[in-house]
RNA sequence: GGGCUCGUGGUGUAGAUGGCCUAACAUGCCUCCCUGUCACGGAGGAGAUCGCCGGUUCGAAUCCGGUCGGGCCCGCCA
């Protein structure tokens, strides 16, 4: 006999039964109207006074307050109809109310003005009473579900891997267990199942996958949980080229992208975009493609400038590159200080631009610059009437990671990010070793267990540290909106691939087999060619939903230091539970 | 670890050039009135020493120093 409030339109006529929480109460003296809410929505019950019992509860109900009533669905004659509500037409004449439980007013409103994110964690409990985020709850199960029928279609298998594992060398910080059978041993919280994938593969897996939960203990943003996230892992055997791993994988994203969030995909194909490719035009691994806006670089067109700033940066071996924003010649001064100094925050001396009015480019620095110089700027940025454009003149990298950023500033300046829309790429060809600016040495560039393209000859023919960093991996991550949203890699499968690659980076072997013993060890064992990848859930739910706050679409997150402000973790405990572990600390209540 | 920014009744905001602040508005809360509202309406009422500590001053929500807490970003992280 229990409905739900949107149903109920279906039954006029009918008595039913409907259980929620009281959004409001109008009480007219004789006549008593409630606004009942359950998960589905809002439903407008009536009560009057000739039903005594009922309306003399009524008359004490409470926003809140949980209510059970039975009664007769009516429609509502047409000039009492809301339209605002899918219920509107509708009503239920109570014949029957009950009280089920009471409620203090509310530290925050279910409907109404919204409250700081503290408030909104501490009572997360009310904050999912929101109908936002009710919705929220059950599209997020729905793509799980999406997720798992692809996979299943696609012959993954599920398979869980352990949530007590080793700390992993590198990477992110981990979170540590004591072990109480082993004194002063530690489990860690896996920072993603990677190993444990690969030793799947070598125990003749053929497609594994899991939606895993992983922990890192690293300082949150607004797009980056803290402790704990989902992943969707999966990892393919007899794989040795990345291309089968996109190409198996690409599907699911395009249809949570169309079906599932019912976007529009800006490329059908989804584009390969090469690391340095990336970096050139979009000053970004991770570049929106929902607007243009791309780095042109001047380098060689102002060689023989004589403006000091561009010549010397030249001269140094740097670069000048710029982007042109579209009508942008009417930003004030104080817009241009306030992007000056999120230049000078990326590393930027300064930030010169150029507007053009009246056919005529208008700029401090025009003097500089020679009429064949000004020209060349304006038409290889297609610089127009009422455009503004902004050099970077610095090291490559500097230079593209200021005008990346100012991109994506202006972008949202000028409205250029399309909600609707959904831009995905592929970037591909990431460096295997990077240079280490604070270690002043080569390092790895990602993690360690890439195979290098070319496999142990380009190893064997880098001589130098420029031969090194000239080594592509295998090594791809799916970009979605500026977003990063899945990162994988064909795996070094080799032990002697392997060993060399930690070698060249004056690791020995003792190093590798202590920090990767179990994986070096099943790799001497027939261990298959493999892939795989990890899409990161909560970020791609994001970004499908609209949301720009990733804490926005889990149920229970942790705020920017890493509690939960609402169970009170961490927390201390007791002595005994500390001893059972051998484990002291100075002051367990600091 | 660093930079920026915010902190005012339960909630959201205003007040910021020091005095008109005995802190305003909306909402929520309490009491009463009201038979068609749906952001119901009407009358009345309670509720804040302005995050905390210290300083400047005749006088501080307002200025200064410190401190605590939140948010965004960098570092870090895939």
């Amino acid at each position: 006999m229990r409905t739900y409030t949107i149903d109920s339109k279906d039954k006029i006529g009918e008595e039913i039964e409907l259980k929620g929480w009281v959004q409001s109460r109008r009480d007219h003296g004789g006549l008593i109207f409630i606004d009942l809410r359950d998960h589905t929505g809002i439903t407008q019950l009536v009560v009057q006074p000739e039903n005594e019992d009922s309306f003399s509860i009524a008359e004490h109900i409470r926003d809140e307050y949980v209510i059970s009533v039975e009664g007769e669905v009516v429609a509502r004659s047409e000039e009492l109809k809301n339209p605002n509500i899918p219920t509107g037409e509708i009503e239920v004449r109570v014949s029957k109310l009950t009280l089920l439980n009471r409620s203090e007013p509310l530290p925050i409103q279910i409907d109404g003005n919204d409250t700081s994110e503290e408030n909104r964690l501490k009572y997360r409990f009310l904050y999912l009473r929101r109908p936002k985020m009710q919705s929220m709850l059950t599209k997020r199960a729905a793509y799980y579900k999406f997720i798992r029928d692809f996979m299943e279609q696609n012959e993954f298998t599920e398979i869980t891997t352990p949530v007590l594992a080793n700390s992993s060398p590198e990477g992110a910080r981990d979170f540590l267990v004591p072990s109480r059978f082993h004194p002063g041993k530690f489990y860690a919280l896996p920072q993603a199942p990677q190993q444990f994938k690969q030793l799947l593969m070598v125990g003749g897996v053929n497609r594994y996958y899991q939606i895993a939960t992983c922990f890192r203990d690293e300082d949150p943003r607004s797009d980056r949980l803290y402790g704990d996230f989902y992943q969707l892992d999966l990892e393919m055997s007899f794989v040795d080229d990345g291309e089968e791993v996109r190409q198996t994988t690409e599907p699911l994203i395009k249809m949570l992208a169309k079906d599932f969030a019912g976007k529009k995909l800006l490329f059908e194909d989804i584009p390969r975009i090469n690391y340095q490719e990336a970096m050139d035009r979009y000053g970004s691994d991770k570049p929106d493609l929902r607007f243009g806006m791309e780095l042109i670089d001047l380098t060689e067109e102002l060689s023989e400038t004589e403006f000091g700033v561009f010549a010397n940066s030249i001269k140094n071996g740097g670069v000048v590159k710029a982007i042109c924003v579209k009508d942008g010649a009417n930003l004030s001064r104080s817009q241009i200080d306030k992007y000056t100094d999120v230049a000078k925050s990326e590393g930027a001396g300064g930030l010169a631009y150029i507007t053009y009015e009246d056919g005529q480019p208008k700029s401090t620095i025009a003097k500089f610059l020679s009429e064949t110089e000004l020209t060349i700027i304006q038409s290889k940025l297609d610089a127009k009437d009422g455009d503004i454009v902004f050099f970077g003149a610095d090291t490559r990298l500097v230079a593209n990671k200021v005008l990346g950023r100012l991109r994506n500033e202006f972008a949202d300046l000028k409205d250029l990010k399309d909600p609707n829309v959904i831009a995905l790429a592929w970037i591909v060809d990431f460096p295997f070793y990077e240079w280490d600016d604070k270690a002043n040495k080569v390092d790895f560039g990602h993690n360690p267990f890439s195979m290098p393209k070319g496999g142990a000859e380009s190893l064997e023919s880098a001589k130098t540290d420029e031969g090194l960093l000239e080594i592509k991996a295998d090594q791809y991550d799916l970009v979605m909106n500026g977003y990063e949203v899945c990162s994988g890699a064909v795996r070094n499968y080799n032990p002697e691939i392997m060993y060399k690659a930690f070698d060249l980076l004056g690791y020995n072997k003792d190093y590798v087999n202590q920090k990767f013993g179990a994986m070096i060890n099943a790799f001497k064992y027939g261990a298959p060619p493999h892939a795989g990848c990890a899409f990161g859930l909560d970020r791609i739910f994001m970004v499908l939903i609209g949301e720009e706050n990733i804490r926005e679409v889990v149920a229970f997150p942790k705020n920017g230091s890493g509690v939960d402000v609402m169970m009170n973790s961490p927390s201390g405990v007791d002595t005994q539970q500390l001893a059972e572990l051998n484990i002291k600390v100075e002051d367990s209540t600091k």
